[in-house]
DNA sequence: CAGGTGCATCACGAAAAGCGATGAATTTCG
DNA sequence: CGAAATTCATCGCTTTTCGTGATGCACCTG
């Protein structure tokens, strides 16, 4: 007999500023409705309720609320607010404001994201940034709103190609001659690196291609502590130009620094999933990322 | 642009229904509407909330949740439970399990309202009564459904009377012969009596106008109290039929039961606001109060 | 008892909801 | 690769609802 849906929101918004104004005819004014239009909103919401919600004591005296309207009122009150909340939030969402989920893989993009996620929260302090480091073997897109990776990602995905990053060999001060190196070089040569990372990974498989398989020495996480590392002697790096960029590398006099012949690349790319409405933050945080990868490619 | 009453609570649970059920027309048949109903329900809303909630991935494929969509279903289902509580909380006040305040005053109806209340939440175990017993000198309706009372009430209200209160004189066994007593051989009685409540002054101003001026050697609370005191042979008392049922008096053949001459009775009588609607638990109350009059006088 | 105030009701036009049928897009299957 | 199937969108159409303005009715006030 009674549905939830038979009481609407507007009927409980006029019910909560008839209850203020004390008549209808106040609320009516300050709802933007006439007077008979309030009184058939109250007669719809007391048919849906089953009761009368107002007591009209007739003439110039104010109407008075029932024990019925009270409680009608009450949860109408916060049925209200959730409202209200709810417009918030769309507003907010709209205004990019949200969540967004962004997937990287395995340190593909230790570099680039958090300037990528600088700029984000400084244009939108209020938005829930969820990264995920897949560890999984395979890419996959799944509950992502964007995920940068290198490799081939599965499923019905579009992508934007950020930039080709460069791998650069690293050794102390006048190891070599200025200049390119051949790849060939670095087998068997001493080399500090990462663990066997996804990232650390497709690198030595590539030196391997080009006949390089050096003997890693050391393995440790941090550009910073591997340029340490060739600083002290140890052995020789192979790092993409990113992490000289982010640490300053070129200018150290510590460090020779030579492009490899040939030179380990790789392309990394921004997917999201495809045939999906986005959410403008993503949009927007797509935007960011090609910008941001546009005025890093500029400097290489 | 967004207005609160835009968004519609029937549009939310097409929302929701169509997040479960993954297709328009499931959720259609589950909702009693047919699909291109539902389909326009999502289009208002969408216009509503400024952006897409489902993709349609055309086919049949089921249906996915937009970014925006999650948002509003997020919210909805709030909304959504607050209207059900609506609902539910309507139902139970409809059922009589509302709230009461009920007013007395100074221990007017000591004895029978302990008996409504008993009976009262026997019947509705969950309706929520709240007692306000009135200190303040003038008897007033204010914001009460019922009030009990003996005296006149202001404002605008409506009664019914629940029963004439008689008294008695109650004196150790043996003091008077059986039968009436003279009021008047009250004068200068030793007598045991309550504290000067509202109820005791209007005792002692009837027995003075029936010319008995007893003194009162003691006064204290508590009926059984006073009882014990006039078998202790302390003083007489005078007290109320509804007294001496409550505590079986009738049968202690340590005390001697009088009829007073005249007999100083009282009118108790159950008032209410006039021309508010009430609550069924309070029309519920009233009916209860006076059932448990009508047994309680025809003892007497 | 007239005047004023305030809600209810009526009639009407506009808007919206719901329905059935049809169309368009996509997937699936042979 | 084309036919069948599935699913949502759209189009008339009818019914219902909403809002308005005018009017009526009840009640209070002077």
């Amino acid at each position: 007999m009674l549905d939830v849906v038979d009481v609407e929101l507007r009927h409980l918004r006029a019910l909560a500023v008839i209850a203020e104004e004390g008549t209808f005819g106040q609320a009516a004014a300050r709802l933007g409705y006439t007077q008979s239009s309030v009184s058939q909103q109250i007669a719809a919401l007391e048919k849906a309720v089953g009761g009368p919600v107002f007591d009209r004591p007739g003439g110039p005296k104010p109407v008075r609320i029932t024990p019925l309207g009270e409680v009608v009122l009450a949860h109408g009150r916060g049925l209200l607010r959730k409202a209200d909340a709810l417009t918030d939030a769309v507003d907010r969402f709209l205004a990019g404001n949200g969540r967004i989920d962004i997937g990287t893989f395995q340190g593909v993009s230790t570099l680039i994201l958090p300037a990528v996620i600088r700029r984000l929260l400084e244009e939108h302090p209020g938005c829930d940034i969820r990264l995920s480091d897949g560890t999984a073997r395979d890419a996959r897109i799944g509950e992502l709103d964007l995920l940068f990776h290198d490799g081939e990602v599965e499923g019905d995905v579009e992508h934007v190609k950020l930039f080709d990053e460069q791998y650069f060999l690293i050794t102390g001060a006048g190891t070599f001659a200025a200049g390119a190196v051949r790849t060939k070089l670095l087998d068997d040569a001493p080399m500090i690196g990462w663990p066997l990372t996804f990232h650390q990974r497709w690198l030595e498989r590539t030196l391997a291609r080009a006949g390089a398989r050096p003997r890693f020495v050391f393995r440790t996480t941090g550009h910073e502590t591997i340029l340490s590392m060739v600083r002290a002697g140890i052995g020789w790096a192979v790092l993409p130009w990113l992490a000289l960029h982010a640490h300053d590398a070129w200018s150290d006099d510590q460090l020779g620094i030579h492009p490899l012949k040939p030179a380990p690349t790789r392309e990394l790319s921004l997917y999201w999933p495809a045939g999906r409405t986005e959410s403008p933050l993503a949009l927007r945080t797509r935007e960011i990322a090609v910008e941001v990868a546009r005025d890093l490619a500029a400097q290489m």
